[in-house]
RNA sequence: GCCGGUGUGGCGGAAUGGCAGACGCAGCAGACUCAAAAUCUGCCGGGGGCAACCUCGUGCCGGUUCAAGUCCGGCCACCGGCACCA
């Protein structure tokens, strides 16, 4: 009788000893092939670490252990994302550096991953806040300077009126300040930007070359918004001046009854004399701009405008003559900020027209336009359009678009929803901009050799009341000289945003203390691309789309050497809780209790959601502190051991769908540890698998591989309970067939694995140093199969056969069966089909 | 409104168009125990039948097929994201 089961005296020795040996640590060689994994590095919180942490984490360990054991030289590294907010607002809180608070949260961060065994090169670790990391980020944001990249613009940014202060967007819940729920503003800020909209196109083509999952690619795409349409020119009347559009529906051109400008389109004040109403167009303007993103959205039902008086334009096709108007469901910052309104074919424009009492003109038959506005391009044929009669819309949008190009008044048009990349924060807590502004020279980078420029030390976290970053404060820093003239120069005090630092983190893994550049040639030639990356759905817009920005800019400057960063994307589902006051997750006896106090189901739940709100509806939520359902990944560690809490994250459901956590599950996992343990006391003798057992060690081998490949954790599990569950019957299992065991189930539960190898075979190295196990595809077939013996699509008997028996044999054997032939009595054989190993089925009249 | 996802026992969830419910949890029964826990073994979708067995069953309605959770068409509900992008 060997020992019992006991994590706490083996987890941390294991993790010791990893660490000793080097055991994940790598360097470039290459006589193995490379293997890049990535997991999305955490932003270390005061809260320490989630239970949804792991789930990633150890998905890509179990693929990194396999692979490693495959033969790969495996890089599976973490680091930590630590600009950022929250640390920010800790520290003016409480009066602590976000220094110390990070390294405070990154040490405990640290800890609790260790705890849990990954195969981390903690020799790699980096963090986005250390000055030698971050001179990096500001030397590529150098680059992209001198390349035209990046530049100042006026924005707009969220101003809270209370706290008199710029917020990030996450900060605005409903429209109000997150903290003190004071109403926000949209205040004229001069921020930094990036031009990410000149890689909008090599960002979607490049989609093509890589392995995302379908609804990645699907953001990214819809994300950038390409779209195809002409822009058009209306003339003024009586002016010399042309009014452009853009529409992806220049088919429904004799259709355009107005126009629509924004509100801050220029052409407003350029015409100001000729507006007979202009005050009320200006006080038009003024409430637009007042208007919150907020309010813009909420209301956007309820269309406002104000028509121009004495201004109108002559639509080209007909040269009739059509108003003007002024409204803000017209955004400058797409197309040219000027529409042409067709009511009855675009929705927007169908409710604006009505409103305002404005013609619709039916030009695309179908629908019924004094009703609803008819947008299907898929059906109809115009009509009242002159030359257009009769054709499909895409016929339509051809010739017009070449009629209009022969005219010389429109073309062919793309236009994308994507905006450049506001990457000025009035913010501590990031990397400072290394640019100085010169009164004479304009904006001046830094010298290359300058940085890192540093963050200086200030008084107060806190920004300032007039929206400028704390760092407009430090006179003495911000006070310089210009690196062009040598004149008096300010600093730009504006920071980065939290996601400049991991727009390229997966480069500086590779070569983390390089000194001269962000990584060597010859590490970037190694190990790039990531073979591999996991990472949370909330990620698969914005993170994926900067960094591959970036990486395809350092790629165009001869940087790197791949023009994708990421070879393959996947995503996790998140961990969630239960809900406590939710009727399906009471107790049975609860549950009637609750149906006998209110009389039905339906009531009990009344009462629960009047109890509790709304929230009572939902049985599984995000997990909250006032829910009391928050699980510390830490208490799992300890009660149940490392191992278990990995095979629970892995076991808990579909990997890419959300789950919710439970307690009961986490105990079935150790549960099957402990018989894995067990098993060593079954052990009998013998170097291969028994006969009545190969079959399903070659089946396991097989489904454990593949499904680590493909995400399906859970499956993988469950396939090694049930070999475990066959030993069990068979109260034995042979060595050979333990070593298999042990080594399939290592890349999960690895500390355990470890140390049942050292108990049991002895002298055979370690686990981490075995080969993958082998399966041979043919003794994964059973030669004797049960198939279903059907009647007309039912099953009515079973029957065993060869799996290479003939037809006509496994016909005849079906007959046989009595239940078989008393119900085929007096009837006759349609057909009979049958599938190899399968099915037999018997049609019958 | 648009895009994406999900819907299967009491619960988490399995099922290349081929015996729905693998595996786990909870539950029930038995073994062990003075007893309980732990452990081991068995049962475990609903309805009917003493039983062999019959019958219904994968959100709803239709279709394709010898055969549909799976494919096609039309809905419904919930979740996530985007949201006046012309």
């Amino acid at each position: 009788m060997n020992r019992e089961y006991s994590p706490k005296d083996i987890e941390k020795k294991w993790q010791d000893i990893w660490d000793n040996e080097k055991a994940f640590q790598v360097r470039i060689d290459k006589s193995k092939p490379k293997y890049y994994a990535l997991v999305e590095f955490p932003y270390p919180s005061g809260q320490g670490l989630h239970v949804g942490h792991p789930r990633p984490y150890t998905a890509m360990d179990i693929v990194s252990r396999k692979r490693r054991m495959q033969g790969y030289n495996v890089l599976f590294p973490m680091g930590w994302d630590a600009f950022g907010l929250p640390t920010e607002n800790y520290a003016i809180q409480n009066k602590i550096h976000p220094k110390i608070v990070t390294k405070n949260n990154v040490a405990r961060f640290k800890e609790q991953l260790k705890s849990l065994g990954y195969s981390f090169d903690w020799s790699k670790e980096i963090n986005t806040t250390d000055e030698n990391y971050y001179k990096w980020t500001q030397w590529i944001f150098l680059q992209l300077f001198k390349k035209g990249l990046a530049y100042k613009s006026e924005m707009p940014i969220n101003f809270c009126t209370s706290c008199k202060v710029g917020l990030a967007n996450e900060e605005v819940v409903n429209g109000v300040c997150e903290r003190c729920g004071s109403e926000v503003i949209r205040k004229m800020q001069s921020q930094w930007m990036l031009k990410i909209t000149e890689y909008a196109d090599k960002l979607i083509d490049g989609l093509n070359e890589v392995d995302y999952i379908e609804k990645v690619k699907i953001s990214q795409k819809n994300w950038i918004g390409r779209s195809e349409g002409a822009e058009v020119n209306f003339k003024l009347k009586d002016k010399d001046e042309i009014l452009t559009v853009y529409t992806t529906r220049p088919d429904t051109l004799f259709g355009a009854t107005y126009m629509v400008i924004s509100p801050e389109h220029p052409l407003i004040e350029k015409y100001k004399a000729d507006i007979a109403n202009y005050d009320e167009v200006a006080g038009y303007r003024e409430q637009a701009s007042k208007k919150s993103d907020f309010e813009r959205t909420e209301l956007a039902k309820d269309k406002t405008g104000v028509c121009l008086k004495g201004i109108s334009a002559i639509n080209p096709v007909n040269n009739k003559e059509i108003p003007v108007w002024v409204s803000d469901y017209v955004l400058m910052s797409y197309g040219t900020g000027a529409i042409m309104a067709v009511p009855a074919h675009d929705t927007r424009d169908w409710d604006f027209a009505k409103k305002f009492g404005l013609p619709i003109i039916e030009v695309v038959a179908g629908g019924d336009v004094q009703n609803e506005a008819f947008t299907d391009v898929a059906t109809g044929t115009l009509c009242n359009s002159d030359f257009l009669d009769g054709l499909e819309v895409s016929d339509a949008k051809a010739a017009i678009t070449k009629w209009l190009e022969e005219k010389g008044i429109g073309h062919k048009k793309i236009n994308f929803k994507l905006r450049d990349w506001v990457f000025s924060r009035q913010r501590y807590w990031g990397e400072p901009i290394p640019i100085v502004k010169c009164p004479c020279c304009g904006y001046v980078p830094l010298d290359e050799s300058a940085l890192p420029l540093r963050l200086p030390e200030v008084d107060s976290y806190m920004p300032t009341d007039t929206g400028e970053s704390p760092l407009a404060a430090m006179r003495d820093w911000v006070e310089t000289t210009c690196p062009k003239c040598g004149g008096k120069a300010e600093r730009e005090t504006d920071t980065m945003p939290q996601w400049a630092g991991s727009s390229w983190y997966f480069l500086r893994y590779i070569d983390p203390d390089n000194k001269d550049a962000f990584a060597s040639k010859e590490a970037i030639d190694y190990w790039m691309p990531v073979d591999w990356y996991n990472g949370g759905m909330e990620h698969t817009t914005l993170h994926l789309l900067y960094s591959r920005f970036w990486h395809k800019f350092l790629y165009d400057q001869g940087l790197v050497s791949c023009s994708e960063p990421y070879k393959k994307r996947t995503s996790h589902g998140m961990i969630l809780g239960l809900n406590p006051h939710s009727f399906v997750n009471q107790t049975a006896e609860e549950q009637k209790r609750l149906i006998a106090e209110y009389g039905s189901e339906k009531e009990a739940r009344k009462a629960l959601v009047e109890k509790y709100g709304e929230m009572a509806e939902h049985p599984i939520v995000k997990m909250s502190k006032s829910l009391g359902n928050v699980i510390n990944p830490d208490d799992v560690v300890n009660d149940y051991g490392a191992d278990t809490m990995r095979t629970y994250e892995m076991f808990i459901g579909a990997f890419d769908v959300s789950a919710a956590w439970s307690m009961e599950g986490v105990k079935g996992c150790r549960r099957f540890l402990d018989r894995v343990w067990k098993l060593q006391d079954m052990l009998v003798d013998g170097d291969t698998y028994r006969a009545e057992f190969e079959t399903k060690m070659h089946q396991t081998i097989k489904k454990v591989s593949n499904d680590f490949e493909e995400l399906k954790f859970n499956t993988a599990i469950a396939a090694m309970m049930a070999l475990v569950n066959e030993f069990f019957k068979a109260n034995s299992v042979t060595r050979a067939e333990y070593a298999t065991l042990l080594l399939l189930l290592n890349p999960v539960a690895p500390h355990m694995t470890e140390e049942l190898w050292k108990i049991n075979f002895a002298g055979k190295g370690r686990v981490y140093q075995q080969k993958w196990p082998e399966f041979d595809e043919a003794k994964t077939i059973e030669a004797n199969v049960e198939i279903a013996v059907q009647i007309n699509g039912k099953v009515k008997a079973t029957l065993v056969v060869g799996l290479d028996e003939e037809v006509e044999s496994v016909k005849e054997k079906a007959h046989e069966i009595k239940a078989i032939a008393d119900l085929m009595a007096g009837k006759t054989v349609v057909k009979e089909i049958y599938v190899k190993g399968r099915i037999l089925n018997i049609v019958v009249k």
